[in-house]
RNA sequence: AGAGAGUUGGGUGAGUGGCUGAAACCAACAGUUUGCUAAACUGUCGUACGGGUUAAACUGUACCGGGGGUUCGAAUCCCCCACUCUCUGCCA
């Protein structure tokens, strides 16, 4: 979440960001924040010096009582009934105030970097990059629904029997595709710099707030109610929320860390026409890349962050786009995202497999996740995160971009991971 | 799942109602001494939110797992919850 200070001290800037991204009543909103946060410290203050008073009082009491004088304790003990009286109505209304700053905050979206268009929809993302040779194929190339049942390598029926719809098996050559994404990303991650981390991939509540995915996309989770745990939805949860409340050296950014889990998404209310095949899934398999940098450094890092996943598309030979994404179209917590997309030639149809963002301090703020330098001063780290990458729709586009009249020949860069090279 | 023990500052750990925001030790940081390192000595050494300041200094309040209660006063007493550890059971 947003901090108060910083839409006190630019008010304009925030209300012009907000303004780019559509959220309604900014204006209203913001000038009610800053109402509520002068209320909070008018009762602040007030409480403060009334338990103050409170204070002095109790310990001339323990004084007099150690002197024996019993009487002229119990007769200051009587003034006290009325200062608990005014501290209990002054610690409600500051609590109040409290709760409903942080209640409100909630609501307000992250401010948009000044780079990122103004725009509602994905209609107005701005293509930034377009790389790669978009292959023509031969007149009877099939959609990758059809090529995984001719080769009998990803089954979606046996995953409906077992679990669902939405939970494919991978099988033989299908599952050794898998296998050799995922460890191909993560030698590139180790290869970069990252460390690989493990984490478990189900998190208690204080997790999925501290990453932003409760309050706003609880119905999108998977839950355990026997142990009130989710089932993650990106490994950007569980790996983020290893630094929430804690107070980084400065030396040790930035913090850099890759892993690899599967992710678990409802994805409710939202299946139609476009989502046939690989193209969304309940579970999937996704390496994320997480940093934690010092504030002057994460627009730079994001660049590099952003260069690292292109240079994943480029090796392996996938035609891709880079999309800044506008203000409407952008994620609740994100300050700047690109979004790079890879062209699946049956189906037509650019894919996104990767969103890369900045965050700046909106979900430092949530975790407390801090830094500290050399003037001994505490303050909020930014953290950024990418896919590098998600898998399903990068195998539906090496399926579907490679396919032969006799086979589908797989990217070079993978042959020593899968053991063979072709399907 | 059953029984028991526990949760204090970066770490170990003392503390059963006022002298405790918290002993002591370790770690860390700064300085003195030293040819360098080490050692010794001295000092600093939690967080949050207020007030104050150009910024500091300074200052108030809160925080000893979380929440509530008793009391003039709670780390300390009472209640609820969470978590951790040990033993037993089960199990990859």
């Amino acid at each position: 979440m947003l901090l108060v200070n910083q839409i006190r001290e630019n008010y304009e800037g925030v209300l012009a960001g907000l303004q780019k991204r559509n959220f309604p009543n900014a204006q209203a909103i913001l000038a009610q924040a800053l109402e509520i946060d002068d209320l909070r410290k008018s009762t602040q203050t007030q409480r403060d010096q009334i338990q103050a008073e409170s204070n002095a009082i109790s310990k001339q009491i323990g004084a007099l009582m150690k002197e024996g004088k019993s009487d002229e304790a119990s007769e200051i003990r009587e003034r006290t009934a009325q200062i608990k009286i005014q501290i209990k109505e002054l610690e409600d209304q500051n609590s109040k105030a409290e709760d409903d700053l942080k209640a409100l905050l909630y609501t307000i979206p992250n401010v948009p970097h000044s780079s990122v268009p103004a725009g509602k929809s994905a209609e107005d993302n701005e293509i930034i990059l377009e790389n790669g040779v978009i292959p023509e194929l031969f007149p009877g190339k099939q959609p990758h629904w059809e090529l995984i049942k001719k080769y009998d390598i990803i089954d979606f029926d046996l995953g409906v029997k077992i679990t669902g719809a939405g939970f494919p098996v991978y099988k033989g050559k299908g599952a050794r595709l898998q296998r050799a994404l995922i460890n191909f990303f993560l030698d590139e991650a180790l290869a970069a710099g990252y460390t690989e981390i493990q984490p478990p991939i189900l998190v208690n509540e204080d997790s999925g707030y501290g990453t932003g995915q409760l309050p706003d996309k609880e119905g999108q989770m998977y839950f355990a109610t026997a142990d009130q745990l989710y089932l993650i939805p990106t490994a950007e949860v569980p790996i983020t929320n290893l630094y929430r409340d804690v107070i980084v050296t400065e030396e040790n950014l930035p913090i850099k860390n890759v892993g690899y889990t599967p992710c678990f998404r409802r994805e409710a209310g939202s299946w139609g026409a476009h989502v046939r095949g690989l193209n969304r899934l309940h579970q999937f398999d996704k390496v994320e890349i997480v940093q934690i940098t010092h504030p002057d450094d994460s627009y730079e890092t994001l660049e590099s962050m952003s260069a690292y996943v292109q240079g994943l598309l480029q090796k392996l030979e996938l035609p891709y786009r880079v999309l800044r994404l506008c203000g409407g179209d952008m994620g609740f917590t994100s300050a700047l995202t690109y979004d790079m997309e890879v062209y699946s030639a049956a189906q037509e149809r650019w894919l996104e497999v990767s969103s890369v963002s900045n965050f700046e301090t909106y979900q430092a703020n949530r975790l407390k996740l801090r830094f500290k330098g050399d003037d001994k001063k505490t303050q909020l780290a930014h953290s950024l995160n990418g896919s590098a990458l998600a898998l399903p729709r990068i195998v539906a586009a090496i399926l579907e971009n490679n396919q032969t009249p006799d086979g589908i020949n797989l990217p070079k860069v993978l042959h020593k991971y899968l053991g063979f090279e072709s399907i």
